[in-house]
DNA sequence: CTCAATATGTCGCTAGACGACATGTCGATG
DNA sequence: CATCGACATGTCGTCTAGCGACATATTGAG
């Protein structure tokens, strides 16, 4: 369909999750990690992303055995990794793209 | 520093400009053509964001002999092409880590 | 003349990102 | 036991980018 209704953290949040069911405070770790330090995720924007995609179905709530606390995991669904595989191929695309773009008229 | 000012449209507006100078309606069609018709800017995304980068010092007003009406062209700075070539390597980066990321989990 | 394509620009709405704040648990240290 | 910092989740208000809709003007084709 149109363009990506992916954004910058949503992608990353995607992308820590697709390795392991991860919760909240470790999405925000990983994310930072992932990025070299680079993108710190305010709690605002991950509990907020976290919400949208629980409503479009990308990701499920994962229980975990020891579930004490409030402390509640998140896990990618089928049409959560679907959906990430397919706007994967689109960035390597655009990589590619613009790697050619900006090497051309190199000085 | 920081995590990327650079959004979808920004990066597609400046990688049209890194091949030539153009003015906003061939930014508009070449940015179609260079996401296969997925990405259509709306004229006020355009032109808002070509102003933003205006004022940072990304893009230049271009000149063109025949400048007959209003039409008027932009082109990179030195400095605008130095932050593409930062955020392409930082997007190449990112392109990578997520191949291998999706990758790992297949079924 | 009229219409479509070219071309530039403004305005208001909305959604997402983010900083700041609020709350609570848990383990270590004094 | 009191306290402090790391862990952990969540809300709220603001700010801004994106975008659709509208306005306008030129130009070449039919």
């Amino acid at each position: 369909m149109g363009s990506p209704p992916l954004t910058e953290p949503v992608l990353l949040i995607l992308l820590s999750l697709a390795e392991q069911p991860r919760h909240g405070y470790a999405i925000l770790k990983d994310v930072e990690e992932m990025s070299n330090g680079r993108v710190k995720l305010s709690t605002g924007t991950l509990y907020g992303a976290l919400c949208r995609m629980l409503e479009e179905g990308w990701i499920e709530r994962f229980r975990e055995n020891d579930a004490t606390r409030g402390r509640q995991a998140y896990c990618l669904s089928r049409a959560g990794r679907r959906n990430l595989q397919f706007e994967v191929s689109r960035l390597k695309q655009l990589s590619r793209l613009a790697s050619m773009r900006v090497a051309r008229k190199e000085t």
